[in-house]
DNA sequence: AATGAATGAGAGTTCATTCAT
DNA sequence: GATGAATGAACTCTCATTCAT
């Protein structure tokens, strides 16, 4: 009795194990891929006995719901944010956008990438819920190009949600590149290194020449 | 016994039943991923019994390895001809690579997702001859890139790799949305927009103005 | 610390808690049957954590075997007196038996249910000693029955230990078919009519005609 | 080559293995009870590998539905037959159902009290298909009672559903009494022997004198 | 006394692979 | 070549039980 209780209550410290399992299984995630990764794999990364993970966890599937929703939510609320700040030009929007996936990716690479290579993947024609909130990113980029065509900042002849597909691509690409150790991105120059170059290559394009008529 | 035979050799015949798993295969992983297909849903879809899979590849993993092995060499092949063909500019070269990926795309889009979504993930971190044979795709990118740097057609201040890893990225989530049927690109016209967007965004750049010094 | 405590000592209320989770227990084994009842379905029934059923049972099994022993007993206790009664005739000894079971059937079902039909067949042929206090209630019938022979109330042609086995057998399935709500005898006119019945079928047979010689 | 080839196809080797399977969980079933039998279990005693059950059930639950449904249906079908034979008496069609049941456990012991003990119990609340099933049971021989009230052949003061109960439950325990060693009825001897008890207690009255008015 | 987080043995089920026919 | 019955390793999930608080 009156030993120690560190800090905070117990609901404190099972909000502490959730997030200590959820990490784990990020990290496993993005190791092994989600069905290569057994329960008792995160499990034994957490630091805890696997059964523990379904008393915070309906199940493996909802482990992996778990990390795209309280993620995904996060871009979803920043990305509508920025699509109706009227302070910005469109590109600068776009900008933006590239900016907060290539932090993101620099602060928990994991994450994005069990994110964009698990969840887009896992139920691709069975849960289409998933799908939709993933739509809405795309959604929310190609809202961001409409109007930047309207205001005539950005080529009129481009499919918007083509668009958005290609950008969140690179982006994505960019993420497996990173993980895969091909593309470094871990210092500070590093980082605005790799933003520079996406810049140029979806906004300026890569040709030095502004000859703007290929085809 | 003494059945019919139809129609040219047994080898003939053999190589047909390969193909048509080979075929049923890459329909069964693009619509429910590698992990959830089962070697019977294979053998179902391509109307055989699932045993005789077993008589043509060695095993669940070769299947994936043969779509990708006899596809991506073909890629790899047009991708290594047109790297050293000197009568096209680097970024001739670079919208003949996208032309081909588009175009595969209309031809066999299950085969391109395939090869993309789950060769490239399978085993990510296991098997590296696979991910050797992706990242030669990547360094061809990357070369011709590279060589357009030299010759000045192409911005010097792009990472090459980066480059590469944006232009596939971007490719490949186009096929993502098409096989999401978000892009449309069954038709002639459609595809040539498509690729006039590709060009755009990847050669030339979004914006409208010839601005090129963002940042 | 320093709460209510509100009547009786510690020992009263600890006894409480028991016969609280006791009841909870055949109530929840009742409807779900032992193996599908979790621990935690007879504590949410009892409105404690289950980690509490735990200070007053030494486990799920010993919950059950309670059940049976402090309710079983009190019925062997009543036959055993029921089986020395000289003042009674062998046959008003059956029929105060089968009082003795409707009459718990209207007051308790669920007791009756879960003794009868969980018990007698949860261990069959792993612990004996349980078969063995339900072993005594057949002998006490068969006991009542031999007598009868001997006196010449009861037909000596029967095999009295098969007797015995019907007798419970039927009254078992009564109690059955009042679980599932088949058979009615909640009222005491319901109860009388039930009884009636049952000893019309066990004991006068079910014929109209006083034939006494089927076969 | 040119092997054995013992006797029947493949589909009637299925047929075997199928019912070798069933025949091994009834064994089981009747010795540890459905909940604490393994699949391993049933398996091992069919001398198969477990996985080969679910080439033949979706399930242990289904290994059990098939027992059920397989066994009582013909019992049903009988039944059903004995039902509108008028060539017999009411009384002599209940006896004929006593013998359907007495000669079934001793052809098939085990088969029966996993019919009665496991599946009448098994999901009781649950899934109330088979307990329909079980109640045409009850209603077939409720029929033959109440048919028999009214040609005067049964006492009109019984509840025929209440005698119905009574009837299969006093049978059910007889053949718990069977597996538990309690009650022979292995010779033909023995199962007349028996056959008569049942008439006599449940058609005659287990009472010597014709004394018809107990209460 | 009371709680419920934590544990892990145990069971059901899936499915890649083998092999007799 | 072709079939699909047979096998069993591997995995997810359940839940009785323990124990720190």
């Amino acid at each position: 009795m009156s030993t120690s209780q560190k800090r905070g209550s117990s609901a404190e410290v099972a909000a502490d194990r959730r997030k200590q399992i959820l990490k784990a299984a990020v990290e496993v995630f993005a190791e092994r891929g989600f069905h290569r990764s057994r329960v008792s794999d995160i499990a034994k990364r957490a630091g805890v006995a696997y059964g523990l993970i379904y008393h915070y966890f309906q199940s493996k599937d909802h482990v992996l719901n778990s990390v795209f929703e309280e993620n995904w939510a996060v871009f979803l609320k920043v990305l509508s944010e920025l699509k109706d700040n009227q302070e910005l030009t469109a590109v600068g929007r776009l900008k933006s956008v590239a900016d907060l996936f290539i932090d993101a990716l620099q602060i928990a690479p994991a994450t994005i990438q069990v994110i964009i290579q698990e969840v887009s993947r896992s139920d691709r024609f069975v849960e289409s819920n998933k799908l939709d909130a993933f739509e809405d990113g795309f959604s929310g980029v190609c809202s961001i190009i409409s109007e930047g065509q309207k205001t005539g900042e950005i080529r009129s002849d481009l499919d918007p949600m083509v668009g958005a597909y290609i950008f969140f691509g690179a982006l994505e690409m960019v993420c497996t590149g990173f993980m895969l150790k091909r593309i470094q991105c871990s210092t500070t120059e590093e980082g605005s290194a790799l933003k520079l170059t996406v810049y140029q290559m979806l906004l300026a394009g890569m040709q030095a020449e502004p000859a703007k008529d290929p085809q």
